[in-house]
DNA sequence: GCAATCCTTTCGATAATCGAAAGATATGTT
DNA sequence: AACATATCTTTCGATTATCGAAAGGATTGC
């Protein structure tokens, strides 16, 4: 019989579920090793794309301000992250990630990263658009959503 | 020019990254209206699949078995979810949610997955096929490195 | 029946987060 | 130029969540 489509979606969904948790638990185990709790995590993961103000880290963690500091004296006292003065606004304090940071989290993150970029060769070129297009919609769907999250 | 497969695999990296942070994101904004917190909100998401003794919530959550006793008084308290004794083993505690457990959530995520479901409309079956195997292929990936990280 | 094991809860202590306010810098207006 | 307003980060006290260790019941195996 032809698989139907209701089907295909069901299964499709649980797989992203699956897929949620196992990051999940990886990012747990991750924190376990470094000794770090999620938002902490959650402030690297971000630095890694580039220095941020401490007020934009805490728009990012979701976290008040004053957590904010704290978290970055927690992040500066082990060495992963350092503290640099904005030289276009001196109220802010730019954070980004110290070499040693860099290192750490490239030692835990990169191999599952290679691995799963190779794991890609199988799926062509027109597959792997396909999928980016499908997470595309389901990241507007989300953020659309949040927005209409009562608070 | 042809698109390179470097580049389809790295915009898929960073869109499926975009998508977790998203999801991240609408957790923690169901997290404040129902005032829980994270660790709640994950407790919540496994018992919709079926109720669980509480020694199994504190593997799933990741929580010492100390912190989920405290966890369910708070979801018990606030009527989402309720004990029961098992009836195999009477040293167990099964945690099922409530009706109103039940609705709140569903009030909540339903929308969006039912949003995100539509969406699917626009895919063929054998690329819904195709999406669950790579994020099957990534799971394992993700669970089998996770067993790996020095702890 | 007795010992060993397992599950859950209680207890005290530690650590993370919050809310409000202060201190410092920037921006806009007269 | 000077003043008022807005923005950014930090400090402070209090609340809350989580941990580690141990106790209290219940089950299994000998």
């Amino acid at each position: 019989m032809a698989r139907s489509r209701q089907a295909a979606v069901d299964e499709l969904g649980t797989a992203m579920q699956r897929y949620q948790r196992s990051v999940q638990a990886f990012d747990d185990a991750v924190g376990r090793a470094l000794g770090l709790g999620p938002a902490d995590l959650r402030c690297l993961d971000v630095l890694v794309e580039g220095p941020l103000s401490a007020g934009d880290l805490s728009t990012a963690t979701g976290l008040r301000p004053a957590a904010t500091t704290t978290l970055i004296d927690r992040l500066a006292d082990r060495g992963l992250v350092r503290r640099t003065p904005s030289p276009t606004d001196r109220r802010k304090v730019l954070v980004e990630l110290t070499p040693e940071g860099m290192q750490r989290t490239w030692e835990l993150y990169g191999p599952m990263v290679q691995e799963g970029q190779q794991a890609l060769a199988s799926f062509t070129i027109a597959e792997l658009d396909r999928m980016r297009a499908l997470l595309e919609v389901f990241t507007e769907v989300t953020d659309r959503h949040r927005a209409q999250v009562p608070s």
